[in-house]
DNA sequence: TTGACTAAATTTAGTCATGAAGGAAGTCGC
DNA sequence: GCGACTTCCTTCATGACTAAATTTAGTCAA
């Protein structure tokens, strides 16, 4: 029913990490943000105040009444490690706490391999090592389900992982080679594992559509077809963490023959639209050869090849029946595409825009389709805004490891 | 953030309700399905025994430790009344706090008189007249979509209805014929409006599935496909109120001619298996005559008709489909389907079933279906529970007419 | 029938956050 | 320059709910 937080971190985290995301803000915003009401910003603000954790910093001119005072940070440099798995890479990046990324670096990686887990925690731990601020946490993001984020046991069938214990590998290394600062001693290391299309919504959550709409969908394109679900602020993930696999979608036509999927199924979205898929159209279509590769059906389309652009079409046409289906199912306030895929959105985009918008109801053709610029450490600096995420999460989701992030943002 | 209840009216409601919907309960029982502390239960408890509204009941046999003390109500008979609005009737029914149906009737109406929803109110004060025992609110299920439960402004393409204010006039209505007890002068009665798909997964929160699952899809066959989604136990609604459209899901095939949906668009799920195009492709099959009615093709497939057997099993087929996308996108630990069509399930099965499951991944294949029976009433019904489930939803749907359910609840 | 054990309910001593009322610090019209 | 107004922030009393410890009421085994 109601009820309040079992640990009195859950506020004044959110205030910190409030100030750290968004940068100064007077008390009253911070109200309106967290929806608490202006007495309890005043209580914890103080304490944080006293604390030295937060200062007060100039007046913005009123515009009629007594002028805000605005909050900051004072002076503390957290930041937070995000990394994205992949069937052959690591990519680690950290990150400030307003999102900015610091550093970035690319690792070789095998998820095959038997020690797997141990060379991951080998390569966050390096990184660790090296880092200067206060580490806040760890965000990793997989291609796969996650159970919950606090545990971290992955299914990943692109990485050949069933059951991986990737949160209890990663903490048992993370708390061996911390640098001990007087925290990090007595609350451990917080590490958050969740499905990389997650990772994304968190980060829009945080830096992204997330500060003006509070439902969302983040739909990657790429080698698959992803979509993350943010309702009412938090990540929605499903009874069993398999929501938004939007890229088995059934989308089959009767009849005709059926492309195979990666997940045993035949028919799905993923299997006409995913990067594969594309290659093998092009293929088929005599665009490309048996050795082309994505940038060259791009570098095709772009210098005017109607066959190359085709495909990218009829991609498009197929996402936007599919992605109106989704629509009419969750009825989310704003859509945004992302991934690796969207550089050669202009092409998708003929197919896209009339296929989805017809197969919209009228009450929902409004809906506004936003595509973001990619850049390719975008995987891994979501993963490390789960971290900062996690205070915004309703109760539960973070768990045991979003209460050590709490403690970390409410700490002296 | 996390925050308790504005008003102290929520816990004593919902333990009332819990106990009037549930039957007798111990304490315990109490504290875990309504996530309280043992603590608050037998405060709030010993609050309602001492002002009459529950009362101690026996003991159970313990099972090892001190046995478990039943509560239950003492003596109050409140009633809530529901009604369904359809194109042609209105169909009301008076529901006891355990589900039970007491009453039903129903009332020829024409959505399309200028004076619709003036004649709706005559109906159901007309109803509230001969009443006997309190009445804690009334409901109402519409084929459209409502903005919120409190408000209760209607869009129904079906009714013809755009903006109708379904809720401030029958409120109106109500308030002004109502059976003056000493509560309803002071509060008013509470009349909640909601999508009729969502009233069936209220009752089914209050008395079906939702007693042993909080995440449920509840699926309805007949002249539409509707999807009501309950999520953590309460009633998902999308942004606008619009979530659960899955008959307008498009799932036509590329290059075929596609059917025309009441919607204006095309390829409709709806357009291919609603109750419709059920009668148009047996007509086109020369199963029926231009006459045929849905029992005349459920005859035919019931009396072995192949013909008649194959169009429920194609449209079984392509319900399968689409479900099984629904199920990807939002990951619910069971569904329900109910509605009119499902008198003819067996013969929809031979078609569902194959393709339902072949469609799933395999983490989702286990995913129950139930179908359970189907009564003329249960839409009405439906619209009653609305009244009862409002304690449990989260705050703010049921908003104001919430509040004045929580009040009936807890007055004594 | 006594003691060990278990589970349900209650008491106690809080914590968290709120609403209501009021003070503080500006702008604006005159 | 003075009151009216607006907006931001704070104080205070209080309510809702909780965790932890304790009491209560049974079962079970010897």
């Amino acid at each position: 029913m109601s009820g309040q937080s079992p640990r009195g971190e859950l506020v004044p985290a959110g205030v910190v990490a409030l100030l750290g995301t968004r940068g100064p803000t007077s008390r009253t915003a911070i109200a309106r943000d967290l929806g608490l009401s202006p007495a309890t910003v005043t209580q914890v603000t103080k304490d944080l105040i006293a604390r030295g954790i937060v200062e007060e910093l100039e007046s913005v001119p009123s515009s009629g009444g007594r002028p805000a005072r605005l909050l900051g940070l004072a002076g503390r440099t957290g930041v937070a490690l995000g990394a994205k798995v992949t069937a052959d890479h690591v990519a680690v990046v950290t990150v400030e706490l307003d999102g900015s990324v610091r550093s970035s670096s690319s690792h070789d990686f095998d998820p095959g391999a038997t020690n797997a887990l141990d060379r991951l925690g080998e390569i966050l731990t390096t990184e660790i090592a090296v880092l200067d601020g206060e580490l806040l946490g760890v965000g990793v993001g997989v291609p796969g389900s996650v159970d919950t984020q606090a545990s971290g046991i992955v299914d990943a069938p692109t990485l050949g992982w069933r059951a991986a214990q990737v949160g209890p590998i990663l903490r048992q290394a993370v708390a061996q080679r911390v640098n001990r600062s007087k925290l990090t001693d007595t609350v451990g290391t917080p590490v958050l594992v969740d499905n990389d299309v997650n990772t994304l919504a968190a980060a829009e959550r945080l830096y992204g559509i997330g500060r003006e709409h509070s439902s969302y969908l983040v739909v990657t394109i790429g080698r698959g077809i992803g979509c993350g679900m943010v309702v009412d602020g938090t990540i929605y993930r499903g009874a069993n963490g398999g929501a938004g696999e939007i890229g088995h979608l059934p989308v089959w036509d009767t009849g005709a023959e059926l492309p195979r999927c990666t997940c045993g199924s035949t028919g799905c979205l993923e299997a006409y639209i995913g990067a594969d898929a594309l290659l093998r159209t092009a293929h088929d279509r005599g665009v490309l050869t048996r050795r082309g590769t994505l940038a060259d059906l791009l570098h095709a389309a772009t210098t005017g090849n109607e066959q190359a652009q085709a495909v990218y079409a009829d991609a498009g046409e197929r996402l936007g029946r599919a992605l109106a289906g989704v629509i009419h199912t969750v009825d989310p306030e704003v859509v945004v595409l992302l991934g690796e895929g969207v550089d050669a959105w202009e092409f998708w985009q003929t197919g896209f825009e009339p296929s989805f918008r017809r197969s919209l109801l009228p009450a929902r053709k409004g809906v506004p389709v936003a595509v973001e610029p990619w850049t390719e450490d975008q995987w891994a600096r979501g993963a490390a805004s789960l971290v900062l995420a996690s205070p915004f999460d309703s109760a539960g989701n973070g768990g045991e490891q979003g209460r050590l992030v709490r403690a970390r943002l409410g700490a002296s």
